[in-house]
DNA sequence: TTGCGTTAGTAGTCTTTGGTTTGC
DNA sequence: CGCAAACCTTTGACTACTAACGCA
């Protein structure tokens, strides 16, 4: 029983807490489970005083994880639907693009004219500045002249077949169908049962047939226009798949049933349907005669407006019972319930055409024959002589596009949704977040297709929109009121807003509605100050409101306020702390006082605010340099260091300063002064980095002086004389593979040796090819072995860097020998890079092992190479040189590939040349892994040979010096 | 039945001037 | 000596948006 521990049980799944095993002091006092309002159980396990007690944690109901997953849940289903909605958008625009493209067809449009009747024609054609010199006049014939091209395509020469058209679905009806026809998926047949125009011969088809789906007939009605020389769009309203969760629709209802949806229904390329083959309720009978012409003598179109047409297809009402016996999908069913008449409700394709006359353009439909009508395309507005909105399920008005005869298109929603600014703009998306990226997306989707120039009638059609925006009268909801254009709600209005000048407009709801020009926006005075601004004497805020407290000194401030008002008692304790706000127009351009005597007027931080340049203070000079302040100081100038905004994290605002201000009298001598420290900075650098250098070179060339010694003296086993060592060393770079054998032997021995006397770090970049040039095959393992070393240290924090190599490049005396093979940029034409192949061909032949790139350190760096071809490489280090002995290599092999996979995926695209990275990887990717004997240098001259050896030797009589 | 208004929950924006110690 | 970096601590208010629900 004397455990000493508390065993502290939880589920351990619980996420929020993490348990573990307490060590308890003996006195531990017992608790009566009741004092805990947490889900904490006592068990009192032992006598009383000194118990031992077991706690047992309950966790809390994992209500936490469920909801998460449930939200994640939720948050993966609007991602689909948004992006569904998006796909599907654009692919239906994509669509009609082609569509709109088939229009142009000079085939099509013969056969059309061949079927329109002459007088319809001549009708266009009359209409001609010479004939009717008036505009108006004109514009009203030509008006004329569509209807009567109208009524002929929609009365007597087109029928429409009452499905085949697109129709909006819902994201779950769609699903559902997915997943229905996932089990017997069959390319060919089409579930919507939306009809087929594979090619403009199916137009044609349709065109000859006299038949064909609504959308069909507004296309072809659109291609007879572009065939009568009528400029006309393809209008189309896109009905992509709403990414709203739950559109309310009937469809939404689930029932479980497994009915197949519409079955497909393509009526003209299956010519005679079955007449019972649409799941509705409605049966659907094909009265018309299967000739063309028979058809057109039966439907013959009534008076009215194209509303109350004949119709082709008679419908006949089927038992209830039978249309669920039949297995049809409730879900669809239940829609295709009230599947409106294709033929009198609004279309999802219609016409507009241009009148030239009036420079304007005429929304056409050539299905219920109406022209020149832009309300009557929205599937919500309310049809003549009825208050009640229609229910159109199947036709959402968000996007509407106007393809013109060169394929650009405009989006012109705006001239026919209902409420365009209350409701459908809004549905679009406003304003920033999630709304406003779909704005944005959608005003790409746009920008993708809208011609890159502008047209005289682009602009005048813009201006009509915008007229029909403000005209359009005010929102019918309140939710339409907001951010609305010209009407606001007061109960909208934001925390810094206030009406100014209240002009009632009206009332809705008991609401006053004021125009949106009123709404102003305040800020408070210190808001006003970060603009360059300041309130006016005496002004009084237009509106108070509870002060935030951002940062942790404001919230302090904010505490010992509210302290100080409880204790002259005038204030509730739990009362906020109030601010005022203010309007622009209660503020004036804050004016500093001048500078006198050179003295820079400075705030409680000691420094000067110049948010704006208007803030800095006449007779003052702001100088934003950096080392600014510390000339002044050191010249004793007053000055005061200038901020200009504020970074803010981490509950903390901190200032950002740029520069100095000083008093302008003093402005000359400090700049000068900056410069010249600039200077002497730059200088000093320079200096420094020249010491630096020629450390190296001593370290360097001592090393190698030792290792000759060592060699001397210990390498008895070595056969080659020292004269014979030196001819070696000079043909070595030419001859890059063989003798690994021999070479091995001779240096282990002396590398050994040698080994406490690293290279410097930062010498390696370069070292690849000047320790080839002063002592190129002497050093076979050490070079390998050194320069990895130095590599690797690039990463490692604890080896102490030179600082930045590159820098040094321009400085260092080993550039001279670097530069003894001119770098090689990427290849600057086809000769050049066929070169670079043909190069790469050579040293990859002359190689044992894994191919090889070419290069030497320089072309490595420019010539981006094959990353399959490095990630081969990488595990056996072979990059280093075929004589790299593979004890040492494999000992830094795994820090190397870590670093080679990291540096690999930095650039990504093999095309692209390597871009330079900061800091250490600078250092790869510039210089690149030393590979020493693969480089596609020239082949050395003899009087370069000769060069190169007689700089070493000055080389090393300078250092014995 | 359906559209609207409300509400809950969440994501994103706005905010806007340390003090001290340690290491170089 | 002077400067720079690290460390400390965890917290709003408000708006816009979405989904869900209730009401008429």
């Amino acid at each position: 029983m004397a455990v000493d521990q508390v065993i502290l049980a939880g589920d351990s799944s619980d996420e929020e807490l993490d348990w573990e095993e307490v060590h308890v002091p003996e006195q531990q006092p017992t608790y009566e489970s009741e004092e805990f309002n947490t889900p904490l159980e006592l068990e009192l396990s032992g006598p009383a005083p000194r118990a031992n007690i077991e706690i047992t944690l309950q966790t809390r109901v994992k209500k936490d994880d469920s909801k998460k997953k449930a939200n994640a849940a939720l948050y993966a289903q609007r991602v689909a639907r948004t992006t569904s909605h998006k796909i599907h958008t654009v692919a239906l625009l994509a669509n009609a693009r082609v569509r709109n493209k088939l229009l142009n067809d000079e085939l099509l449009h013969a056969r059309l004219l061949s079927l329109t009747p002459l007088s319809l024609q001549n009708g266009f054609a009359m209409i001609h500045k010479s004939r009717v010199p008036d505009q108006n006049k004109r514009g009203r014939l030509f008006e004329a002249a569509v209807v009567r091209l109208v009524d002929w395509w929609s009365g007597t020469f087109f029928s429409v077949t009452p499905t085949g058209h697109i129709k909006n679905r819902t994201f779950d009806e769609v699903q559902e169908e997915i997943s229905q026809s996932n089990e017997t998926y069959d390319p060919e047949s089409d579930p919507i049962g939306s009809e087929r125009i594979r090619s403009v011969n199916s137009l044609m088809k349709h065109a000859l047939m006299q038949t064909g789906s609504r959308d069909t007939s507004s296309q072809l009605f659109t291609a007879l226009c572009r065939a009568l020389d009528i400029p006309a769009r393809l209008v189309v309203s896109l009905q992509s798949v709403p990414w709203q969760s739950r559109v309310r629709t009937s469809a939404v209802r689930k029932t479980g049933s497994k009915g197949k949806g519409k079955a497909p229904q393509t009526p003209v390329e299956v010519q005679k349907k079955p007449a019972a083959n649409d799941e509705s309720e409605m049966e659907e009978v094909d009265i018309s005669p299967s000739s063309p012409k028979g058809k057109v003598l039966a439907h013959r179109r009534y008076p009215g407006k194209g509303k109350e047409k004949a119709h082709p297809v008679v419908k006949f009402r089927r038992p209830k019972s039978q249309s669920t016996s039949r297995g049809g999908s409730p879900a669809l069913g239940g829609r295709s319930l009230k599947s409106p008449d294709p033929t009198t409700t609004p279309p999802v394709f219609w016409t507009e055409v241009f009148s030239r006359a009036d420079s304007r353009w005429l929304p056409v439909d050539p299905i219920r024959g109406i022209v020149n009508k832009r309300h009557l395309f929205d599937p919500n507005f309310p049809p003549i002589g009825s208050s009640r909105m229609p229910v159109q399920q199947d036709n959402r008005m968000l996007y509407v596009i106007g393809l013109e005869e060169d394929g650009f298109g405009r989006d012109i929603t705006a001239r026919y949704a209902r409420d365009y600014t209350a409701k459908v703009s809004k549905v679009q998306g406003v304003g920033a977040g999630p709304a406003g990226k779909r704005k944005e997306w959608w005003s790409r989707v746009v920008q993708m297709i809208t011609r890159p120039y502008r047209l005289q009638r682009d602009d005048l059609e813009d201006e009509e929109l915008h007229n029909h925006q403000l005209t359009e009268g005010m929102p019918t909801t309140i939710a339409g009121f907001k951010d609305h254009p010209l009407y606001a709600l007061a109960r909208h209005l934001r925390r810094d807003q206030v009406i100014d000048h209240p002009t009632e407009l009206g009332k809705f709801r008991g609401e006053p509605v004021y125009p949106r020009s009123s709404v102003i926006s305040l800020k408070t005075a210190e808001n006003w100050m970060r603009q360059g601004r300041v309130i006016r004497q005496g002004a009084q805020p237009m509106k108070m409101v509870k002060q935030r407290a951002v940062t942790v000194s404001r919230q302090r401030e904010m505490e010992v306020a509210l302290e100080r008002a409880n204790a002259d008692g005038h204030a509730c304790p739990d009362e906020d702390v109030m601010q005022g706000l203010y309007a622009r127009s209660q503020t004036e351009l804050y004016k500093p006082g001048a500078i006198q005597n050179g003295k820079i007027p400075k705030n409680d931080f000691g420094n000067i605010d110049l948010y704006v340049p208007s803030m800095l203070p006449e007779g003052a000079v702001h100088i934003p340099s950096k080392g600014a302040a510390k000339v002044a100081k050191r010249l004793g100038f007053d000055y005061a260091e200038a901020v200009t905004g504020f970074e803010f994290k981490k509950r903390r605002a901190f200032p950002v300063i740029e520069g100095i201000v000083v008093a302008a009298e003093n402005e000359n001598v400090i700049v000068d002064a900056c410069l010249e420290a600039e200077q002497d900075a730059e200088e000093k650098a320079r200096e420094k980095r020249l010491e630096r250098v020629c450390k190296r070179w001593i370290r360097l060339v001592q090393g190698l002086r030792i290792r000759d010694r060592l060699q001397r003296q210990y390498a008895s086993n070595v056969e080659h004389d020292p004269q014979q060592q030196q001819h070696w060393l000079d043909t070595q770079g030419a001859d890059a593979g063989g003798n690994e054998e021999q070479m091995g032997g001779y240096l282990t021995t002396a590398d050994d040796v040698v080994e406490p006397f690293h290279l410097p770090r930062g010498i390696h970049h370069y070292s690849s090819s000047t320790i080839r040039s002063v002592a190129d095959g002497r050093t076979g393992d050490e070079k390998g072995e050194t320069v990895h070393k130095g590599a690797i240290s690039a990463e490692s924090p604890s080896r102490n860097l030179p600082p930045s190599p590159t820098e040094d490049r321009d400085m260092d005396p080993v550039e001279g020998s670097f530069a003894l093979q001119p770098s090689r940029g990427a290849p600057k034409s086809m000769a050049e890079l066929a070169e670079y192949h043909a190069q790469k061909a050579q040293t990859t032949v002359r190689q044992d092992g894994p191919p090889f790139e070419p290069a030497g350190s320089e072309s490595r760096a420019t010539f981006p190479e094959d990353k399959k071809t490095r990630g081969g490489r990488n595990s056996h280090g072979s990059n280093l040189s075929t004589r790299t002995q593979t004890s040492q290599a494999t000992r830094s092999s795994k820090k190397r590939a870590r670093r080679r996979s990291a540096s690999s995926s930095d650039h990504d695209v093999e095309a692209s040349p390597p871009k330079r990275r900061q800091g250490a990887s600078v250092t790869l990717a510039s210089n690149a892994p030393p590979t020493r004997v693969l480089r596609q240098r020239p082949q050395k001259s003899a009087a370069r040979i000769q060069e190169e050896r007689e700089m070493e030797e000055a080389y090393r009589r300078a250092v014995k010096g």
